[in-house]
DNA sequence: TGTTATGTTGCCAT
DNA sequence: TATGGCAACATAAC
């Protein structure tokens, strides 16, 4: 579930509810491996005293600004969830990590697949993390110019190189999917085969797609919560994503969707408005 | 009850 | 070096 607009909702809602505050400690569930390879008594010792300055976010990483430069780094994968709690509020299914904070609260991360990660970093391994990434999908400086630059030097299938974070940060599988769809572009094209027209059109699909991911406050099919607990409502506006299996109609053309895997991951499109070949149909 | 799929990404082989 | 497949894990649905 976790993409760049899920994350962001996390982010927003997160932020009001720990900056300022200070870690007074931490406690462990079974898994320890959540904050990679610290013990748990050397990270809740590094981690401790320190205020919480800011909550940031770059592709699906959370930064969670620590007052020393320090930096803790989240990454939910497919099943993390970070939720703020009362300290003596029962312990979260699948919970790994609660995160003590004054005031009574708690950061908590659970994460049913155990994919998760919540890292302390330093500011250069941020730094590092960041330059490896791809531009922001929703920077302004994100211009459909800059993503032609960038589909022109990735052979490979469109939808593959869409989810290379190294190409763009922050999609998956939704809303690549949404967005080939609005675009009317094929999944399996050659991302390098693209014209203008359709670079500006994939350009504007990706980023309708987010920002209504955003407004809508993320997808959620099973286990996505934003920080307070609440599910978001993307669910209910998605145009293509998990319709394909059931053949729903396309709202395009009103043709049965369907589901094929590109690079390994499912897909839903609409064999007739995403055409391989030439530009689609007019709908009817 | 076994098989398959699931929002991600890093590793390994080619 | 780039790309594709698969594993990591737990669960739900078929």
């Amino acid at each position: 579930m976790p993409e760049l607009p899920e994350v962001e909702t996390v982010r927003r809602t997160l932020a009001p509810l720990v900056v300022g505050r200070m870690i007074v400690g931490a406690r462990f569930g079974v898994f320890a491996g959540v904050v990679g390879t610290l013990t748990p008594d050397e990270f809740t010792a590094r981690i401790t005293g320190q205020r919480i300055e800011a909550v940031g976010r770059r592709a699906k990483y959370l930064f969670l600004a620590l007052e020393n430069g320090a930096f803790l780094m989240v990454h939910l994968r497919m099943t993390g969830q970070l939720v703020v709690a009362d300290r003596h509020d029962s312990v979260l299914r699948f919970e790994h990590l609660a995160i003590e904070l004054t005031e009574g609260r708690d950061l908590r991360f659970a994460d049913q697949r155990k994919f998760g990660r919540v890292l302390l970093a330093t500011a250069a391994e941020v730094a590092a993390l960041n330059h490896r990434l791809g531009p922001e999908p929703l920077a302004p400086a994100f211009s459909a110019g800059a993503l032609g630059q960038l589909l022109t030097r990735r052979p490979g299938r469109l939808k593959s190189v869409l989810l290379d974070q190294r190409v763009v940060a922050g999609l998956g599988n939704i809303y690549v999917d949404e967005a080939l769809f609005r675009a009317r572009l094929h999944p399996e094209r050659a991302a390098t085969g693209l014209t203008p027209h359709e670079v500006r059109r994939l350009h504007h699909a990706l980023r309708t797609s987010l920002r209504q991911g955003i407004a809508n406050r993320g997808t959620t099919f099973s286990s996505f919560h934003d920080a307070a607990g609440d599910a978001g409502g993307n669910q209910h506006h998605l145009l293509v994503y998990g319709r394909g299996r059931a053949g729903l109609p396309c709202v395009r053309c009103h043709r049965p969707l369907v589901r094929s895997v590109v690079g390994g991951r499912g897909t839903s499109s609409c064999p007739r408005c995403q055409r391989i070949e030439g530009e689609p149909s007019p709908p009817g």
